[in-house]
DNA sequence: ATCGATCATGCACCTATTGTGCATGGTTAT
DNA sequence: ATAACCATGCACAATAGGTGCATGATCGAT
């Protein structure tokens, strides 16, 4: 669990609280007690001799020397990551840590065969794989829990693709499929368009999850409101919420269906075709680093894999 | 004596054993055990997962990883440096140690008042003197024994100007007096030429040290070979050694006679006149820092003090 | 060759840093 | 007013990290 180094990592907590803002979060986020994060950031107030936190109604909050220092860290750690990374690719070495981290369509598609692989090609290597959404890999890569994460990307996150904190590489784009029910009129069909579906009753996430911005951009495109009938978070409860013949809803090409009953998968033509960016992220700095830059390549090659046994499918 | 801090401290190690090339010298200089200087880059080693030392004889020595990891950590360290100084500044904050250094008349003239001024001013601040020659300022300075430094500057030796590692600041140029016996034919004179005492028995510290590079500089400057009759390495033994009779010496004017006996100084005018340049120097990147400047602004303020004093004295 | 000096390292042991879990006190929302 | 939440202090436990000494390996000098 204390795998972090180089880097004192009470400044690391720092930054993860300069994240979140309370020190359960943080604690919660680090993997310490609630207890052990206060005592930290007392001590690295002490070492320092600088006052980083102040009291802010039943919590604490940055002063702005702590601001100061958290924005001013992000070089530091990029220069570190640069370094190590360097030193790694100069002495073909590889560290004996790395951890993982993505969403569960991601993680079952393209984080597990990078973990067989990599297990197997370095056998002392321990990988630990996390699954976890976008904004809470982020904050993992920022609390050095993981090392790489492959995520969607997303244009109204609070990361940005130039946040100086990290680095971010596209892996492929994923069309989102729609999925309607069996006994749907358009059942029997190959393709639909966004328009055909647009009286339909969606199903779809909350408001302020990952895909929901996805999903309303993707209207706003084709210029319709759709009708958000249900809200379901797991993809399984988006297909059974379809199968039971609620609605209709967009299911990511990764996503399997599972032979699920009473459920037609549908590409989307016209002129809009939704589609999710997946992108692999990693601290900035350590994008050179042997064991990234192999994993990258791994990742790369089940991704265009992926790709082309679509082409094969869609030519039968 | 554990005040490192942000930057594992275990690389700190590393970078002093890559100046040092030994882990007992290692021991000496950080104030480790050499057991544990020993475990700490074994220790290194295996959270880096990279082998940064191989044996060598009886000795261990830097692969070319760990050669990589100390020279590509100078701009990390610099990096902190810089980004703690201005966290200090902009926080009008100050840190709660402070590691000074320096040669004994530099210690004495400089650096006792600069401690003394220093811990009225802030009382809370525990201030640290370690007398050592310029090298081993250095070598204290990457080792993050000591902050600031006062050397006297010296062209031959390994750590240049523009040594990535530390920023250097001239101070004061200290000219080098002669100091003659009482009953030598000149010592009722004010001044003397390099030439006029060429061919005295001369007294000067060991080849290789500190200022017998200066000392030779200064004579080739006029062109002659002096003669060298005794070594000594504390300048009261030079005194003792000119008082007896036994020679001819420098003196830099920064050290006090104390009324010595039978001993008298006198100005080297002529087309040669030898100084020695006493400069400060820091960790490159801290030089920003609030008490770093003060530190600088005070020794500058005595600096010139001293200087001012001494053109009176002449005027007299 | 032999002996002594020099170095690094492993081991037993000790210390103090740094973690957890729980109780407490202050602060906001209901 | 009460409940929920948040940070923190304290007792306690684990462990990282220190010292000192003994050991083994290598080199230089006799």
């Amino acid at each position: 669990m204390h795998n972090r180094c180089m880097i004192d990592p009470r400044l690391i907590t720092l930054r993860v609280f300069g994240r979140c803002g309370t020190i359960g979060a943080t604690a919660e986020l680090t993997g310490y007690s609630p207890s052990a994060v206060s005592a930290q950031l007392r001590e690295l107030q002490r070492v320092l001799g600088m006052q980083l936190l102040t009291k802010d109604g039943r919590g604490v909050r940055l002063t702005a020397t702590g601001r100061f220092l958290v924005a001013g860290s992000d070089p530091l750690i990029a220069q570190w990551e640069s370094l190590r990374a360097a030193a790694m690719a100069a002495g073909d070495q590889v560290q004996s840590h790395f951890g993982l981290g993505g969403f569960s369509s991601a993680a079952a598609q393209l984080l597990a065969p990078l973990a067989a692989t990599l297990r197997s090609t370095h056998p002392l290597l321990e990988v630990q794989v996390l699954e976890a959404d976008p904004a809470r890999c982020f904050d993992l890569l920022i609390a050095e829990r993981i090392d790489l994460a492959v995520i969607v990307a997303m244009q109204s996150d609070s990361y940005g693709e130039d946040d100086p904190r990290f680095e971010q590489r596209v892996l492929l784009d994923d069309p989102l499929d729609v999925i309607i029910p069996g006994d749907h009129p358009l059942a029997s069909r190959e393709t639909a368009t966004l328009e055909e579906l647009a009286s339909e009753p969606w199903i779809t996430e909350a408001a302020g999850s990952t895909y929901h911005s996805l999903f309303t951009a993707a209207f706003t495109a084709v210029g319709v409101t759709p009708r958000i009938a249900h809200e379901a978070v797991e993809w399984e409860t988006h297909i059974a919420f379809v199968g039971a013949g609620l609605g209709v809803g967009l299911l990511p090409r990764l996503a399997p269906l599972h032979g699920a009953e009473n459920v037609v998968r549908l590409r989307i033509t016209g002129r809009t075709r939704p589609t999710r960016r997946i992108v692999a992220a990693v601290r900035r700095g350590s994008i050179a680093s042997p064991l990234i830059q192999e994993s990258l390549n791994i990742l790369q090659v089940n991704a265009n894999r992926i790709l082309t046994e679509r082409l094969e499918e869609e030519d039968l």
